[in-house]
DNA sequence: CATGAATGAGCGTTCATTCAT
DNA sequence: AATGAATGAACGCTCATTCAT
């Protein structure tokens, strides 16, 4: 294998962009917009912060190069997996609720940080590319609430309304820290149902709990 | 009737200091965490900003007496009404979330303001006076669902886990803007719908809804 | 007397910006444009740079007060002293550059800051400033030249042309440096009888030379 | 023809900083003194900003080369031409003047970037070369003067304040931009009456002009 | 009580320059 | 000979905070 003259930058470039982004990452989910200075994300990547505006124009690119991050990784975190067909409207949105979940597990930082960015949205690339996500990831899910109502398996709810109800909570979801992995997967189960009850026809018990036990008690 | 000179400051005091107070919270529900300096509250305040300062001794301190004047009034709106008692635990749920509605309706910049407050927290004071607040806010609400729970009104959920999400999505309930106080209400019972059957043992359609059409469409 | 509230700043505010003007000038005259940054500039008025911001909203707007500080002072300086009417236009034009001279004798750094920021004018509000004064005293001097030409009074050459030698010409004067009062006078008569022949229909000797002797030498 | 080891660089060497030079000349003229950094000029050379100072050891020798560049060039367009003896003083400042414009016509932008590094002169390499410059510059158009004077051809005006006034009039030269040829030999042709007429014992109308019609009006 | 002048740290960004490759 | 990644100082500007009045 041979280097890739055509490719948008050098290896040493992509790897840079790459190391400066996920700083930008870890000091957004961990200090908040507010902190995420140039100087802080250079001193966590241990470089010069005039590196970060040689290689991205100005922090609206960084932001933006981290949100494209972010949301690409999310976005094939929780794509359908091939193969698999849910068998009704509910257990698609439930299996899309826990694939997000599992991706929070596994890179809550990166959502933290996405949420933390949607909220002080300043710069105008940024304003855009959180519009044209909002656009399309709302129509996405609003498409497939007014199905599923359509075919008499979702109650009678403003699918717009829920569809940003739903996307800022899953925003907020990264919150939850867990101690093991154990209580990490029970708390999302729990947070998933909560959704899937919301809209739901019929309220049932989710499937980790004893349906003969209403009663929840803390582990 | 005399002034006190052992109370917590005169009335002039007091006075400035709810002034101070209502500035912030306009500048921080319209321009956001970001543009609330001290410059821009002074000017809409029409003071000097040294005399922010003289008032609160730092920035954090303000911040912190705009969280307890924002949430002590959202307390007493969301308090039950005195001679009402509600005949179930879903019923109570409604209640508290219709108040809270109610209260965005009227009073939505200052939940702006507490939410953008939260979410950008920086100093040391005010992260207490958040963990505080989620702590004994968060406290009341869980013994209600368990209670609830406990009844068999409530489904099995970890009630700490639906608290923090239904506070999170509080939070986030006055960014939904409408033209005319009649397409307010219909969101308003729609969002209310979806938090109170996220809980519920069995789902029913809200008040506001025709059962015999489960498609939703917009109006 | 009393203050007056009703003027743009209270005394201290017109003193420091006062202050500041004349900091920037000296700046300016002396180390050139590109040395005029907020860190010399304050440290020549023994002040902090944030001050400067404080009192000029942006570096725009201080080279702005400096550009009409400088000219206004320029136009008072070199109107027709009243009561004197010249009696022809070469005479007009003579006492015109000598009184242009004289200004630059006791205010020559005012003129080189003027010129300093003319040619590298860079802010938006400083080059619509120049382009006004530019078009004005331009206007004025070619309308002069042109009835000097129509009253056979000064030679046939592009009035436009010469004002904008003549004015490019007045800009670098304050070059001209010397040990003495008297050297100082001799060169500004010299300056002055150069652009009046340049446009005369009759070379003549200036005043201040021997006619007799029409050899220059150095004093 | 072999490369010269001892030559003050190879080929490619000179070829460089040639170009590198003539990339400097560019964005002087085109952008201002302040716009010439060396990402700009690297950028319009098409090579990386590193090695202009891997040729120049410093910002101060690529200026001071440019300006003997330029400068050398201007000598050479305002030599005499061999075998035109001029009939007389005046004549020959004339045909300076005149080969001087034609220079300005066909190499402009040298010139216009010569004059921005001589107002904002800064680093110690550039201000000793400037200065250098000047003093000789100036000292054989003083001698030229002298004569002149000494035969009764020129007035009576310090040469020295005649030299430096024509030579900053010359570093304005380039901003007449006319719209085709012809325009710009007329307007040439005043400019260089002007400092002919300047310095002359009598005023003469200029040969592209009517004596018998003093007043000018634009053709 | 209140002002607003003043400070100094920090911001994003540009720059000349260095240096490993 | 040439690249371009990297640095650190400087830029204009904003900010919370101090303090003489």
């Amino acid at each position: 294998m041979h280097t890739e003259p055509d490719a948008a930058g050098s290896f040493i470039e992509q790897a840079r962009r790459a190391q400066i982004v996920q700083s930008t990452i870890e000091v957004l989910a961990e200090q908040g917009y507010g902190a995420a200075s140039f100087a802080r994300i250079a001193q966590r990547a241990s470089i010069s912060p005039g590196l970060i505006t040689y290689h991205f124009q100005t922090k609206d690119a960084l932001i933006s190069a981290v949100l494209a991050t972010v949301e690409g990784r999310l976005d094939a975190a929780m794509a359908n997996p091939e193969g698999e067909e849910p068998e009704s409207y509910p257990a698609a949105l439930e299996g899309m609720l826990r694939r997000f979940a599992e991706h929070c597990r596994t890179h809550g930082g990166e959502i933290s940080a996405m949420t933390a960015i949607r909220r002080e949205v300043q710069g105008e690339a940024v304003r855009q590319a959180v519009a044209r996500t909002d656009r399309r990831g709302s129509a996405e899910l609003v498409a497939f609430i007014r199905e599923g109502q359509e075919h008499g398996q979702f109650r009678a709810v403003d699918p717009a309304l829920y569809a940003t109800v739903l996307m800022s909570a899953m925003g907020e979801f990264p919150r939850f820290r867990a101690d093991d992995v154990e209580e990490q997967r029970r708390v999302a189960a729990d947070w998933v149902s909560l959704f899937v009850n919301a809209i739901s026809t019929t309220a049932g018990p989710g499937e980790d709990t004893d349906p003969a036990d209403p009663t929840w008690s803390a582990p």
